[in-house]
DNA sequence: TCCTCTCTGTGCTGTAACGTACAGACAATG
DNA sequence: CATTGTCTGTACGTTACAGCACAGAGAGGA
């Protein structure tokens, strides 16, 4: 339910690459579509592709027996699936489903690995990006923890927003209520709140983003220190 | 307080190592005295040195404002501390800090830069450990989560048997409640419960494992799956 | 048009863990 | 020996969230 496609949105990690070896990355993906609610990896399998997102949207999660799945990340044009090959595993350490339906960038695993043995820059962004996902592991596991679910559902609104493009997007209480591990409805009354105070409005799962300020300010800093620390580290 | 010093511990990666990159590694080394309390490295700082614990072991732990850090990981032989350096960023996504003292070898980061690029050997061996630490951060997470205080105390007390190398190690109920995200009186609790049963005794931080496998079965599967993950990719 | 399904709102009870506070026991120190 | 600090036991009110259950409302298909 992408309403507004915007003009040209590009994968920042690719883009973070001289334009020699940019050209080389994207010569050999193909631009496929992530039809919301695909599972494009389970934990511990082998990945056939890795994904650079476009407009779409990724979201990793922790499998535990007993237990919904609990989000882990969101992957968005910032970054990408399949990152962990750089460290020469081809294995997921999380499922991946597709959560923001849009457009990405693909190539074949094995494609990748090659792509990695010729280009020192790429390994060295990717292995870049590494580091901001175990500090963004980290964190998020502190957050879970620590804070309460109206900040952190303000954080992950947040999240997707930056990631959709778009100030519409998918998403019932129910998924929330797994990303943020918490009952589906401790969610109805969280978002509830938000949406009397005019900063989101939902139906149905369709949510938007009324007021993106208030929605900073109800949020945890989780969500700033990370965008710091990302930007930080591409700068 | 280390009253039985076992014969000879090697340090797990290093001894994943093939002969002569193995002696060249160790070469380089120093054998320090890792003292309880000390602080190894600030999150975001720049290493000074990374370190092989031997019987010694460090916990890493995610510094957030205004609360106490949650522990993330304890690193001992079967790890390293400075392994970020490993995708080429001098800097500590978390706060180290000796936890069971004991002894360590260690390298100044320079140095341990530059091992690195002399040996795929080595390099390839702490993307492994990278990897093993993305997944136990992750499950860690889910953890603390999911889990309750008593089997998650269960499962930091089977994680810290292992690295001290002996049944008796020092440990009080206040750093266990930091460790775990809880108050001290919850650990008093479920570490009576523990007492109890006969599994553990303790007194004035001087905590002893008497029955490992009541241990073992108290604990949530988290011990074992991190476990067999960790032999998994070592094998 | 009806039926079914999905999504949301809400209310109730139960409970794990919090926050705080205090007291006793022991160890170390002067 | 007295004093101080550390460690442990315990207790009580509070709170956030779980678990469950049900009802209403809109969407979409038959």
């Amino acid at each position: 339910m992408l309403t507004t496609t915007p003009a040209r949105v590009i994968n920042h990690l690719i883009g973070c690459l001289p334009r020699e070896e940019r050209n080389r990355v994207l010569k050999r993906c193909e631009p496929v579509r992530l039809v919301f609610g695909t599972t494009l990896c389970e934990a511990n399998q082998p990945f056939q592709h890795v994904y650079f997102p476009l407009t779409g949207f990724i979201s990793r999660a922790i499998v535990m027996d007993g237990h919904q799945p609990l989000e882990a990340g969101l992957i968005g044009n910032e970054g990408m699936l399949g990152v962990t090959l750089a460290l020469g595993i081809n294995a997921a350490p999380l499922r991946a489903m597709v959560q923001g339906a849009g457009t990405a960038l693909r190539m074949t695993a094995a494609q990748f690995q090659h792509e990695l043995r010729d280009s020192a820059c790429l390994l060295d962004t990717l292995n870049r990006y590494l580091y901001v996902l175990m500090t963004q592991l980290s964190r998020t596991s502190a957050c879970n923890h620590f804070h309460e679910i109206e900040p952190r559902l303000a954080r992950w609104l947040l999240m997707t927003h930056d990631r959709a493009h778009a100030d519409h997007f998918h998403l019932t209480h129910e998924y929330l209520a797994n990303m943020l591990g918490v009952r589906r409805s401790s969610v109805t009354i969280a978002a509830g709140v938000l949406q009397r105070r005019k900063v989101i409005s939902y139906n149905r799962g369709e949510i938007s983003i009324l007021d993106r300020k208030e929605l900073e300010a109800t949020s945890c800093e989780c969500y700033g220190v990370m965008n710091d620390h990302y930007a930080r580290l591409f700068a």
